[in-house]
DNA sequence: CAATCAATCCCCTAAAAACAGGATATTGGG
DNA sequence: CCCAATATCCTGTTTTTAGGGGATTGATTG
């Protein structure tokens, strides 16, 4: 029996470029695609794949946050991360949030179909360099920061002072000087500018 | 006679994508592709397209860096810079750069061949979506600053206080101080915070 | 249940940055 | 050559951060 495999990007050539690819690849059987997250989900009601592959940058919701809702509602189903970005941050949630692999979009043919392959005996997948990445990056410098401490990071950032964020978040001034020094702590850094800066490379604004 | 096509680009899924686009399209002849800068110059000494596709990021140097090239051996070939980001700056090099157009990879067909026949035409082809980047990003925000200011806006972003780039730059800390307001005053923001984010932004860090 | 963590609040001091309002060389381009 | 822009330096005051101590509450969880 085939695998099924559907597709959710929303670039067209990525779409006709992999199913270019896989056409005459036998095992595998193209259900179709779709081009943001509202109308994946659409189409999931009426039919289910065995692997989609799924980019991480969709129009209307991010393919990490697309993969979690899909998993909780279709188990059976396993899902591939694709993405041009190399980026450790973006593997590790999409994996945390059950994706079966990674595969990055100058994947060849082969790297293509082993991923499914692969994938559908329940194993995950990492694209070469996605491999390396994770390895490289792994004991990542990316802080493990709570919500309050991000809501306060984020309003730093955009340039507020202590004494604002405590009157946006309803709570004293003294909270909002804890959050930031707990901030400079886990990020290492000693003032503000260093804060911003690190916290742009992890992507967290 | 057909418009002969060329493709740059190191992602197998993009280049195929376009091939399997453009197979059937008729007025346009498929020469191949190149997955980097080395191997796309090598093939123009042998034969010259009318029309290259070029991803803005290639392995050995940027598409930015190609197109120049490219243009300065061969003044004929016209050139489509392609890319999934959808960034001001890029583009505007990109058409300093000698390229005609500029194609986002999530265009349609009709898009992709109404670009590669405006640009054969000598006309400028901007996706919608580039198009609007360019216009609403024309008066762009990035303030001009001078070299010291840059010098010193580093430095504020590597997390170093006033005193500090005092002793590294051998000025006075009244000076940095200076340079720091006159920053804040061209960036119209009120502290470091603000600065960083939108020195980031910029792409000036 | 004890322990941990998150979020809240407090005090204190010193350092740093923001803001105001100047001045003076230097230098490169019209 | 002159002017405008750049870079340099100054003296103040006020606001904001950084960094050092804490403490309390509530939720989570092994």
């Amino acid at each position: 029996m085939s695998i099924k495999i559907f597709i959710v990007d929303d670039h067209y050539m990525i779409v006709e470029g992999i199913r270019s690819l896989l056409q005459y690849q036998k095992g595998l059987e193209w259900m179709g695609h779709a081009m943001n997250a509202a109308s994946c989900m659409a189409y999931l009601q009426q039919q289910q794949p065995d692997v989609i592959l799924m980019d991480i940058n969709l129009p209307d919701k991010s393919g990490i946050d697309l993969c979690k809702e899909v998993k909780s509602k279709y188990k059976n189903i396993h899902i591939v991360g694709l993405s041009s970005y190399n980026q450790q941050s973006f593997i590790q949630k999409m994996l945390e949030n059950g994706a079966s692999g990674y595969v990055l979009k100058n994947a060849t043919r082969e790297e293509l179909v082993d991923a499914i392959e692969m994938v559908m005996e329940g194993k995950i997948f990492l694209s070469n360099e996605a491999e390396l990445t994770v390895q490289k990056n792994d004991n990542s410098k990316t802080p493990i920061i709570t919500r309050r401490e991000k809501e306060v990071l984020l309003l730093i950032a955009n340039g507020l002072t202590n004494n604002e964020i405590a009157l946006k978040l309803f709570i004293s001034i003294t909270t909002v000087e804890t959050h930031r020094k707990n901030l400079l702590a886990k990020f290492e850094v000693k003032n503000t500018a260093s804060l911003i800066r690190m916290a742009t490379q992890c992507q967290l604004i």
